[in-house]
DNA sequence: ATATCATTTAGAATCATTCTAATTATTAGG
DNA sequence: CCTAATAATTAGAATGATTCTAAATGATAT
Protein backbone atom coordinates (compact mmCIF):
# COMPACT_ATOMS: atom_id res chain seq x y z
CA UNK A 1 0.00 0.00 0.00
CA UNK A 2 0.72 3.44 -0.82
CA UNK A 3 2.15 4.75 2.37
CA UNK A 4 1.37 8.54 3.06
CA UNK A 5 2.10 10.83 5.54
CA UNK A 6 -1.33 11.95 6.99
CA UNK A 7 -0.13 14.66 9.20
CA UNK A 8 1.94 16.28 6.07
CA UNK A 9 -1.28 15.56 3.29
CA UNK A 10 -3.52 17.49 5.87
CA UNK A 11 -0.97 20.52 5.92
CA UNK A 12 -0.74 20.24 1.96
CA UNK A 13 -4.41 20.14 1.99
CA UNK A 14 -4.48 23.51 3.57
CA UNK A 15 -2.47 24.89 2.20
CA UNK A 16 -3.85 24.68 -1.38
CA UNK A 17 -7.12 25.68 0.55
CA UNK A 18 -5.61 28.75 1.52
CA UNK A 19 -3.92 29.49 -1.76
CA UNK A 20 -6.95 29.53 -3.40
CA UNK A 21 -8.38 31.87 -1.35
CA UNK A 22 -10.64 29.98 0.56
CA UNK A 23 -11.21 29.77 4.52
CA UNK A 24 -10.45 26.47 6.44
CA UNK A 25 -13.72 27.09 8.52
CA UNK A 26 -14.17 24.55 11.44
CA UNK A 27 -16.32 21.98 9.03
CA UNK A 28 -14.41 22.04 6.16
CA UNK A 29 -11.34 21.18 8.90
CA UNK A 30 -12.90 18.23 10.17
CA UNK A 31 -14.14 17.25 6.54
CA UNK A 32 -10.47 17.09 5.55
CA UNK A 33 -9.57 14.97 8.50
CA UNK A 34 -12.11 12.79 8.36
CA UNK A 35 -11.51 12.77 4.24
CA UNK A 36 -8.10 11.14 5.67
CA UNK A 37 -8.57 9.11 8.54
CA UNK A 38 -10.43 6.28 6.41
CA UNK A 39 -8.74 4.02 3.63
CA UNK A 40 -12.09 3.29 2.88
CA UNK A 41 -12.31 5.34 0.18
CA UNK A 42 -15.75 7.32 1.97
CA UNK A 43 -18.48 8.44 -0.14
CA UNK A 44 -19.59 12.12 0.11
CA UNK A 45 -22.24 10.70 2.41
CA UNK A 46 -19.97 8.58 4.75
CA UNK A 47 -17.56 11.91 4.84
CA UNK A 48 -20.90 13.98 5.99
CA UNK A 49 -22.12 11.35 8.80
CA UNK A 50 -18.33 11.62 9.97
CA UNK A 51 -18.84 15.61 10.15
CA UNK A 52 -21.55 15.31 11.89
CA UNK A 53 -20.37 13.44 14.57
CA UNK A 54 -18.69 16.71 15.98
CA UNK A 55 -21.15 19.26 14.05
CA UNK A 56 -24.55 18.15 14.26
CA UNK A 57 -26.75 20.16 11.41
CA UNK A 58 -23.63 20.08 8.94
CA UNK A 59 -25.58 20.37 5.30
CA UNK A 60 -24.76 17.42 2.63
CA UNK A 61 -24.10 20.81 0.20
CA UNK A 62 -21.44 22.15 2.88
CA UNK A 63 -19.73 18.21 1.62
CA UNK A 64 -20.36 18.59 -1.66
CA UNK A 65 -19.15 22.37 -2.29
CA UNK A 66 -16.10 21.54 -0.33
CA UNK A 67 -15.69 18.66 -2.46
CA UNK A 68 -15.96 20.49 -5.42
CA UNK A 69 -12.92 23.01 -4.06
CA UNK A 70 -10.74 20.39 -3.43
CA UNK A 71 -11.43 18.75 -6.74
CA UNK A 72 -10.64 22.01 -8.19
CA UNK A 73 -7.38 22.43 -6.67
CA UNK A 74 -6.13 18.58 -7.18
CA UNK A 75 -7.17 17.58 -3.72
CA UNK A 76 -9.43 14.94 -3.57
CA UNK A 77 -9.18 12.23 -6.36
CA UNK A 78 -12.85 11.29 -7.19
CA UNK A 79 -13.45 7.49 -8.11
CA UNK A 80 -17.23 7.52 -9.75
CA UNK A 81 -19.45 5.22 -9.88
CA UNK A 82 -22.80 5.19 -12.48
CA UNK A 83 -24.85 2.29 -9.64
CA UNK A 84 -23.72 4.40 -6.58
CA UNK A 85 -22.22 7.10 -4.49
CA UNK A 86 -19.02 8.58 -5.77
CA UNK A 87 -15.77 7.72 -3.62
CA UNK A 88 -12.95 10.10 -2.73
CA UNK A 89 -9.49 9.31 -2.05
CA UNK A 90 -7.41 12.19 -0.20
CA UNK A 91 -4.08 10.84 0.88
CA UNK A 92 -3.30 9.89 -2.86
CA UNK A 93 -4.53 12.33 -5.44
CA UNK A 94 -3.24 11.33 -8.92
CA UNK A 95 -5.23 8.74 -10.97
CA UNK A 96 -3.70 4.98 -9.59
CA UNK A 97 -5.21 1.45 -9.93
CA UNK A 98 -8.24 0.26 -7.57
CA UNK A 99 -9.74 -3.15 -6.47
CA UNK A 100 -13.50 -2.81 -6.38
CA UNK A 101 -15.82 -5.05 -4.06
CA UNK A 102 -19.24 -5.70 -6.56
CA UNK A 103 -20.72 -7.28 -3.40
CA UNK A 104 -19.44 -5.08 -0.47
CA UNK A 105 -18.58 -2.33 -2.21
CA UNK A 106 -15.41 -2.19 -0.91
CA UNK A 107 -12.44 0.08 -2.64
CA UNK A 108 -8.77 -0.42 -1.68
CA UNK A 109 -6.08 0.63 -3.92
CA UNK A 110 -3.91 -2.15 -5.31
CA UNK A 111 -0.21 -2.09 -5.82
CA UNK A 112 0.24 -3.50 -9.11
CA UNK A 113 1.80 -2.28 -12.42
CA UNK A 114 2.35 1.01 -13.65
CA UNK A 115 0.34 1.85 -16.58
CA UNK A 116 0.23 0.18 -19.69
CA UNK A 117 1.09 2.63 -21.79
CA UNK A 118 2.53 6.34 -20.64
CA UNK A 119 -0.16 8.70 -21.18
CA UNK A 120 1.77 10.95 -23.45
CA UNK A 121 2.14 7.99 -25.72
CA UNK A 122 -1.77 7.43 -25.60
CA UNK A 123 -2.07 11.25 -26.68
CA UNK A 124 0.69 10.49 -29.31
CA UNK A 125 -1.27 7.31 -30.87
CA UNK A 126 -4.48 9.02 -30.83
CA UNK A 127 -4.05 13.03 -31.21
CA UNK A 128 -5.93 13.30 -27.51
CA UNK A 129 -4.89 15.28 -24.54
CA UNK A 130 -5.31 12.60 -22.38
CA UNK A 131 -5.49 14.02 -18.42
CA UNK A 132 -5.82 10.77 -16.86
CA UNK A 133 -6.34 7.35 -16.55
CA UNK A 134 -8.91 4.92 -14.70
CA UNK A 135 -7.89 1.61 -14.00
CA UNK A 136 -10.14 -0.30 -11.78
CA UNK A 137 -10.43 -4.11 -11.54
CA UNK A 138 -14.01 -5.62 -10.31
CA UNK A 139 -14.17 -8.40 -8.82
CA UNK A 140 -15.54 -9.90 -5.21
CA UNK A 141 -12.61 -9.04 -2.23
CA UNK A 142 -11.25 -12.42 -0.06
CA UNK A 143 -13.81 -11.47 3.25
CA UNK A 144 -16.71 -11.37 0.77
CA UNK A 145 -15.65 -14.76 -0.59
CA UNK A 146 -15.67 -16.53 2.70
CA UNK A 147 -18.33 -15.26 3.93
CA UNK A 148 -20.88 -15.33 1.81
CA UNK A 149 -20.24 -18.67 -0.58
CA UNK A 150 -23.88 -18.69 -1.91
CA UNK A 151 -24.89 -15.56 -2.25
CA UNK A 152 -23.87 -15.24 -5.82
CA UNK A 153 -25.55 -12.85 -8.02
CA UNK A 154 -25.04 -9.47 -5.68
CA UNK A 155 -27.51 -7.18 -6.19
CA UNK A 156 -25.39 -4.20 -5.34
CA UNK A 157 -25.32 -1.12 -7.63
CA UNK A 158 -22.05 -1.12 -8.42
CA UNK B 1 -9.75 -0.55 -34.42
CA UNK B 2 -11.12 -4.31 -33.67
CA UNK B 3 -13.16 -5.51 -36.35
CA UNK B 4 -16.31 -7.31 -35.96
CA UNK B 5 -18.17 -8.43 -37.99
CA UNK B 6 -21.89 -7.12 -37.43
CA UNK B 7 -24.22 -9.32 -39.27
CA UNK B 8 -22.37 -12.23 -37.24
CA UNK B 9 -22.56 -10.16 -34.20
CA UNK B 10 -26.49 -9.54 -35.11
CA UNK B 11 -27.08 -13.30 -34.91
CA UNK B 12 -25.08 -14.10 -31.99
CA UNK B 13 -26.89 -12.12 -29.55
CA UNK B 14 -30.02 -13.18 -30.97
CA UNK B 15 -28.95 -16.71 -30.61
CA UNK B 16 -28.17 -15.60 -27.11
CA UNK B 17 -31.42 -14.30 -26.39
CA UNK B 18 -33.20 -17.19 -28.02
CA UNK B 19 -30.91 -19.61 -25.31
CA UNK B 20 -32.12 -17.47 -22.67
CA UNK B 21 -35.82 -18.22 -23.61
CA UNK B 22 -36.79 -14.50 -24.33
CA UNK B 23 -38.46 -13.56 -27.58
CA UNK B 24 -37.12 -11.13 -30.21
CA UNK B 25 -39.71 -8.50 -30.65
CA UNK B 26 -39.43 -6.45 -33.58
CA UNK B 27 -38.45 -3.47 -31.34
CA UNK B 28 -35.93 -5.41 -29.47
CA UNK B 29 -34.99 -6.33 -32.76
CA UNK B 30 -34.47 -2.91 -33.51
CA UNK B 31 -32.35 -2.24 -30.70
CA UNK B 32 -29.95 -4.72 -31.93
CA UNK B 33 -29.60 -3.24 -34.90
CA UNK B 34 -29.19 0.20 -33.80
CA UNK B 35 -26.92 -0.65 -30.76
CA UNK B 36 -24.41 -2.14 -32.97
CA UNK B 37 -24.92 0.17 -36.16
CA UNK B 38 -23.32 2.90 -34.27
CA UNK B 39 -19.15 2.75 -32.85
CA UNK B 40 -20.50 5.56 -30.61
CA UNK B 41 -21.16 3.40 -27.63
CA UNK B 42 -24.59 4.95 -27.06
CA UNK B 43 -26.42 5.44 -24.47
CA UNK B 44 -29.96 4.24 -23.85
CA UNK B 45 -31.38 7.24 -24.64
CA UNK B 46 -29.59 7.41 -28.03
CA UNK B 47 -30.86 3.87 -28.52
CA UNK B 48 -34.40 4.61 -27.56
CA UNK B 49 -34.85 7.51 -30.35
CA UNK B 50 -32.97 4.99 -32.95
CA UNK B 51 -35.56 2.47 -32.39
CA UNK B 52 -38.03 5.13 -31.81
CA UNK B 53 -37.54 6.36 -35.36
CA UNK B 54 -38.91 2.72 -36.79
CA UNK B 55 -41.28 2.26 -33.84
CA UNK B 56 -42.59 5.31 -32.48
CA UNK B 57 -44.30 5.21 -28.94
CA UNK B 58 -41.78 2.62 -27.78
CA UNK B 59 -41.23 3.27 -24.40
CA UNK B 60 -37.62 4.19 -22.86
CA UNK B 61 -38.66 1.59 -20.14
CA UNK B 62 -38.11 -1.09 -22.80
CA UNK B 63 -35.11 -0.20 -23.64
CA UNK B 64 -33.75 -0.39 -20.09
CA UNK B 65 -35.65 -4.13 -20.01
CA UNK B 66 -33.37 -5.30 -23.03
CA UNK B 67 -30.56 -3.74 -22.24
CA UNK B 68 -30.59 -5.49 -18.88
CA UNK B 69 -31.09 -9.09 -20.87
CA UNK B 70 -28.45 -8.27 -22.87
CA UNK B 71 -25.97 -7.44 -19.61
CA UNK B 72 -26.65 -10.90 -18.35
CA UNK B 73 -26.34 -12.67 -21.68
CA UNK B 74 -23.58 -10.87 -21.94
CA UNK B 75 -24.12 -9.61 -25.32
CA UNK B 76 -23.56 -6.12 -24.43
CA UNK B 77 -20.59 -4.35 -22.33
CA UNK B 78 -21.87 -1.34 -20.07
CA UNK B 79 -19.46 1.54 -19.55
CA UNK B 80 -20.63 3.54 -16.71
CA UNK B 81 -20.29 7.34 -15.87
CA UNK B 82 -21.36 8.69 -13.06
CA UNK B 83 -22.05 12.40 -14.50
CA UNK B 84 -24.24 11.28 -17.42
CA UNK B 85 -25.95 8.36 -19.22
CA UNK B 86 -23.95 5.15 -19.18
CA UNK B 87 -22.65 3.76 -22.80
CA UNK B 88 -23.31 0.76 -24.61
CA UNK B 89 -20.69 -1.17 -26.79
CA UNK B 90 -22.80 -4.19 -28.39
CA UNK B 91 -19.54 -5.13 -30.63
CA UNK B 92 -16.79 -5.64 -28.61
CA UNK B 93 -18.63 -7.41 -25.49
CA UNK B 94 -15.12 -7.99 -23.30
CA UNK B 95 -13.90 -5.21 -21.52
CA UNK B 96 -11.40 -3.05 -23.29
CA UNK B 97 -9.76 0.12 -22.95
CA UNK B 98 -11.59 3.12 -23.84
CA UNK B 99 -10.71 6.96 -24.48
CA UNK B 100 -13.33 9.28 -23.56
CA UNK B 101 -13.61 13.05 -24.32
CA UNK B 102 -14.52 14.92 -21.45
CA UNK B 103 -15.49 17.78 -24.08
CA UNK B 104 -17.76 15.89 -26.27
CA UNK B 105 -18.89 12.77 -24.52
CA UNK B 106 -17.37 10.80 -27.10
CA UNK B 107 -16.48 7.17 -26.17
CA UNK B 108 -14.17 5.39 -28.32
CA UNK B 109 -12.42 2.38 -28.65
CA UNK B 110 -8.11 2.32 -28.35
CA UNK B 111 -5.58 -0.08 -29.26
CA UNK B 112 -2.93 -0.33 -26.99
CA UNK B 113 -0.74 -2.40 -25.11
CA UNK B 114 -2.61 -5.49 -23.48
CA UNK B 115 -3.88 -5.75 -19.41
CA UNK B 116 -0.88 -4.67 -17.47
CA UNK B 117 -1.69 -6.83 -15.04
CA UNK B 118 -3.42 -9.87 -15.83
CA UNK B 119 -6.89 -10.59 -14.09
CA UNK B 120 -5.32 -13.64 -12.50
CA UNK B 121 -2.33 -12.46 -11.61
CA UNK B 122 -4.07 -9.44 -9.28
CA UNK B 123 -6.61 -12.29 -8.24
CA UNK B 124 -3.53 -14.28 -6.88
CA UNK B 125 -1.55 -11.31 -5.44
CA UNK B 126 -5.41 -9.97 -4.09
CA UNK B 127 -7.00 -12.67 -3.11
CA UNK B 128 -9.92 -10.97 -4.74
CA UNK B 129 -11.67 -13.01 -7.77
CA UNK B 130 -11.24 -10.30 -10.57
CA UNK B 131 -13.98 -10.84 -13.10
CA UNK B 132 -13.46 -7.82 -15.16
CA UNK B 133 -11.13 -4.33 -15.66
CA UNK B 134 -11.84 -0.99 -17.02
CA UNK B 135 -9.30 1.02 -18.39
CA UNK B 136 -10.29 4.07 -19.45
CA UNK B 137 -8.31 7.13 -20.93
CA UNK B 138 -9.65 10.86 -20.18
CA UNK B 139 -8.93 13.75 -22.14
CA UNK B 140 -10.01 16.04 -25.25
CA UNK B 141 -10.00 14.56 -28.63
CA UNK B 142 -8.59 16.34 -31.54
CA UNK B 143 -11.65 17.41 -32.89
CA UNK B 144 -12.13 19.09 -29.65
CA UNK B 145 -8.77 20.32 -29.58
CA UNK B 146 -9.10 22.21 -33.09
CA UNK B 147 -12.57 23.73 -32.72
CA UNK B 148 -12.81 25.09 -29.29
CA UNK B 149 -8.95 26.62 -28.67
CA UNK B 150 -10.46 28.64 -25.81
CA UNK B 151 -12.84 26.58 -24.18
CA UNK B 152 -10.81 25.37 -21.24
CA UNK B 153 -12.93 24.19 -18.75
CA UNK B 154 -15.65 21.82 -20.16
CA UNK B 155 -18.63 22.58 -17.72
CA UNK B 156 -19.84 18.76 -18.91
CA UNK B 157 -20.49 15.97 -16.90
CA UNK B 158 -17.93 13.13 -17.58
C1' DA C 1 -61.70 -19.32 -27.98
C1' DT C 2 -59.28 -19.17 -23.69
C1' DA C 3 -55.96 -19.45 -20.23
C1' DT C 4 -51.15 -18.59 -19.68
C1' DC C 5 -47.16 -16.28 -19.97
C1' DA C 6 -44.04 -12.69 -21.75
C1' DT C 7 -43.70 -7.99 -23.30
C1' DT C 8 -44.55 -3.33 -23.14
C1' DT C 9 -46.11 0.71 -21.13
C1' DA C 10 -46.74 5.31 -18.52
C1' DG C 11 -45.75 7.14 -14.82
C1' DA C 12 -44.08 7.05 -10.11
C1' DA C 13 -40.13 6.25 -7.17
C1' DT C 14 -35.25 6.42 -6.14
C1' DC C 15 -30.88 8.28 -5.37
C1' DA C 16 -26.74 10.95 -5.96
C1' DT C 17 -25.73 15.25 -7.13
C1' DT C 18 -26.38 20.20 -8.24
C1' DC C 19 -28.75 24.40 -7.85
C1' DT C 20 -31.19 28.29 -5.58
C1' DA C 21 -32.14 31.75 -2.76
C1' DA C 22 -32.03 32.97 1.77
C1' DT C 23 -29.55 33.02 6.27
C1' DT C 24 -25.59 33.23 9.03
C1' DA C 25 -20.56 33.94 9.94
C1' DT C 26 -16.46 36.25 9.27
C1' DT C 27 -13.50 39.98 8.28
C1' DA C 28 -11.65 44.61 7.35
C1' DG C 29 -12.26 49.49 7.92
C1' DG C 30 -13.84 53.02 10.33
C1' DC D 1 -16.99 48.01 19.11
C1' DC D 2 -19.97 48.80 14.76
C1' DT D 3 -20.95 48.00 9.97
C1' DA D 4 -20.48 46.90 5.23
C1' DA D 5 -18.93 43.58 2.29
C1' DT D 6 -17.86 38.96 1.36
C1' DA D 7 -17.80 34.15 2.07
C1' DA D 8 -19.86 30.02 4.02
C1' DT D 9 -23.73 27.41 5.11
C1' DT D 10 -28.28 25.96 4.82
C1' DA D 11 -32.87 23.61 3.59
C1' DG D 12 -35.12 22.35 0.22
C1' DA D 13 -36.13 22.19 -4.68
C1' DA D 14 -34.53 20.67 -9.17
C1' DT D 15 -32.20 17.48 -12.18
C1' DG D 16 -31.31 13.36 -14.62
C1' DA D 17 -30.40 8.56 -15.18
C1' DT D 18 -32.16 4.50 -13.85
C1' DT D 19 -35.39 1.23 -11.69
C1' DC D 20 -39.79 -0.09 -10.16
C1' DT D 21 -44.83 -0.87 -10.33
C1' DA D 22 -48.96 -2.28 -11.71
C1' DA D 23 -51.75 -2.36 -15.47
C1' DA D 24 -52.47 -3.29 -20.37
C1' DT D 25 -51.33 -5.55 -24.37
C1' DG D 26 -49.66 -9.21 -27.17
C1' DA D 27 -48.49 -13.88 -28.40
C1' DT D 28 -48.79 -18.98 -27.73
C1' DA D 29 -50.49 -23.27 -27.05
C1' DT D 30 -53.75 -26.14 -26.18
Amino acid sequence: MQVVNLDKRLAEMKVALREKGVAITRKRAKLLEVLLASDRHPSASEIHQGVQATYPGTSLATIYNTIEILKDTGQVLEIEFSGSANRYDGRLTTPHPHLVCLQCEKVEDVEIAAPLDPLDRVSDLTGYEIVRLRTDYYGTCPDCLNSSPSTVGGKGGL
